[in-house]
DNA sequence: ATTATTAAGTGTTTATAATACAATAAAACA
DNA sequence: TGTTTTATTGTATTATAAACACTTAATAAT
């Protein structure tokens, strides 16, 4: 051990931004930080990365234990090393955002952690360099929902083409004309129309869709025809 | 100094992904590493991140020692952190990949590293996880250049449209028709045409164009129109 | 001087995609 | 039965992308 002599050592961490979609608007989970520094205020769900898993296990383990899911969209957002973002000692942390179905999120366990969900109009004051990370997500969720299909990760396995709409709008802020929407979503390809409905939000009902699996996997990458696959890209 | 108890220090290093263009084919610039492990294995120009300096100084630093150069493009990647990617003690590594004007690049700095640009396409046998770093780069500049006007950065400040044609040929390993070429390029008014001519290729010679900075800034988010700008995206 | 050679520069037509826009249908409830 | 509410569906127009070939400028060769 030590054997590269002469360089610092330094304490990396895992950052959390995790979305959540209530079907209104979109929000993200916080907790109250349980130890000093900044104990009791806000923060992102974090943790130090072990000596027996990769930097991508640490940010799974980290979302577990505060939402007891596995499996979910979860990215490498950037990594935060400025000098003095920890007060402490110097941590370097990376960021990480996920996308979860908000209604699988179980509540009991985040007790321990006073976790709640804020809408991403009004977060509050964060510690360290929190806010940056959250301004980063924000971005990076919008530019690539842009591009390809990774809201649906925020919605039930069954939802209705007006609740992917309202997703929709939430997430850029806007409104849709839903002619234009329903016909640019089901040109895709990627949504199975099923024989039920969703009566809870209206009287009429709407159609469940589900995801076709097969063509989301092979569409991820030109949802929306917005951008050829990048790896045939022709100009 | 260790305030957070029982958790490890490791490691931080940072390695560069350098791209260059040489009019004919993109390249990317690798060393001969000169300590142990791997030492006189083929390997991408990093180093360790100071106690001083931010991992993005510590990119630049690593940059300008290998280069010379100052104020260029760069870009961090990707965190890279399995816990056995270096043999000798754990190291994560934020991978960071820049854009150079090859002609900018200053041969006898990089003398002391044996350093060699090679085509992308016969890239050797790299140290470590270097092939990875190397494979995300490049999905990733051609991701960008689709959406934004990136590539500029590796040619001088003068330049012709037969050479950004090649360029971008290049990079998206096509061909494409230069009329519509030009068009395209010419409708997003971030050229201006120059009196003078680049005689070198051609006995007609082709015009200088270089970049308006101004609406290169301005329209870096929405060039080609590929994607609207994030921040005010309408679908 | 004329001709040949080479790469640069330029327009139009067609096809495809995006946008704007409103009436009808289904279910529940009064 | 009518009223209310939200889901569902189509067309006309506009904008953008794609396909396609000839002319021009400069040099080199005869």
């Amino acid at each position: 051990m030590h054997k590269y002599s002469k360089q610092i050592r330094l304490l990396l961490a895992v950052d959390c931004i995790i979305f959540g979609f209530d079907g209104e608007t979109l929000k993200i989970l916080l907790i109250k930080r349980g130890f000093q520094p900044e104990k009791g205020n806000w923060s992102l769900m974090g943790g130090f990365v072990q000596p027996n898993e990769s930097i991508d296990q640490a940010a799974s383990r980290i979302l577990k234990q505060l939402t007891g899911l596995d499996g979910v969209y979860l990215e490498q957002l950037h990594t935060f090393g400025d000098t003095g973002r920890d007060p402490i000692e110097r941590t370097a942390s990376v960021a990480y955002f996920a996308l979860i179905d908000i209604h699988q999120y179980e509540t009991q366990l985040s007790n321990d952690y006073h976790a709640e969900w804020f809408p991403l109009q009004h977060i509050p004051k964060l510690v360290f360099d929190h806010q940056e990370m959250v301004e980063a997500a924000k971005r990076r969720i919008r530019y690539k929902a842009a591009l390809h299909p990774i809201l649906f990760e925020l919605l039930p396995p069954k939802f209705t083409l007006p609740q992917l709409q309202i997703l929709y709008e939430s997430v850029f802020n806007t409104t849709i004309d839903k002619r234009n929407f329903s016909k640019r979503v089901l040109a895709t390809g990627l949504l199975i129309k099923l024989n039920d409905k969703d009566k809870a939000g209206s009287k009429r009902g709407a159609y469940y869709y589900q995801l076709n699996m097969q063509h989301y996997y092979a569409k991820f990458q030109a949802f929306l025809n917005f951008i050829p696959n990048p790896d045939t890209l022709h100009l």
